[in-house]
DNA sequence: TTCTTTGCAAATCGTTTGCAGCATG
DNA sequence: CATGCTGCAAACGATTTGCAAAGAA
């Protein structure tokens, strides 16, 4: 999934009709890098289409996701985060502010097996469970801190 | 975490109160290999403990997850799941029947770095989504069925 | 006694659904 | 013109919270 009009004939070869809202919904994935929620997108999306439905983006987005064009995941903070990124590789999520990043090269750059034992692989999800430089750096000031009161 | 006598101790360690509730969340818990939801669990325990409230799972849980003592991920259905185990290994996903069962060896072992770049790694959580060996078959002879319709 | 845990009821909130009107192919 | 899409409002459902009573240390 490399530029939006790469995608675009995908999805009209599926059938699916291009609709204003859709073009920018898949543009404004493709030009995002931080696993954004369908809430975050409909933001982003606000001031190009001030009318644009927080369902209009769902069901965009789930229609992607069933089509394998991009991955849907829970990363634990109640909410469901996209990635049009399919590639191997696994991804932060900062257990104190949930924000999620990429994890850089080669950290999770497995090879996918198409089977393990009787079971069909299609996609896969690393979550790599931690602490971002600022979340630490505040947390260890805070554990000073209670040093400190004890 | 091995028996239950083991993370009692932990856990009374921590400052926590052993109460018969606890005891016995804790015990399924470790004998439940399919990564319950609390639900799950609360459903399971209904025979010994009629009056046990789905709010004492879901708090005996969380306090266990915060400590560190088990993993708690959302797999895609809605639903949080817990496992005991901590030891690196993926989950095999079932987009179809959303059953979860742990990989065999030696898929998903490996080590878990202690950072990444300045991200300092916790635990790690490695799904791989597909279809099971049932719902491969069902798909299938679905897929057989289209083909006879058309 | 002190502090945690329990469990009921009610609230929360991200996500989904029903449906009528509209636009794409 | 057939079908998929939009978007409003309402429903949903898993999880969380408030709080008073009960129980562990």
């Amino acid at each position: 999934m490399r530029s939006v009009q790469e995608l675009l004939e995908r999805v009209r070869a599926r059938g699916g009709k291009i609709t204003p809202q859709r073009a920018l919904i898949y543009q404004a994935l493709l030009g995002d890098t931080t696993h954004p929620t369908a809430e975050a997108l409909h933001a982003r999306l606000m001031p190009a289409l001030p009318h644009l439905s927080l369902t209009t983006v769902y069901a965009a987005l789930n229609d992607l996701a069933e089509a394998g064009e991009l991955r849907r995941f829970a990363a634990g903070d109640g909410q469901i985060h996209y990635d049009p990124d399919c590639s191997p590789h696994a991804e932060l999520v900062c257990v104190r502010c949930h924000r999620i990043q990429d994890a850089p090269a080669p950290f999770g750059q497995h090879t996918l097996p198409e089977r393990v034992g009787e079971f069909l692989v299609l996609a896969r999800t690393e979550l790599l469970h931690g602490l971002c430089p600022a979340c630490a750096a505040r947390a260890e000031g805070e554990e000073a801190g209670e040093r400190a009161n004890a």
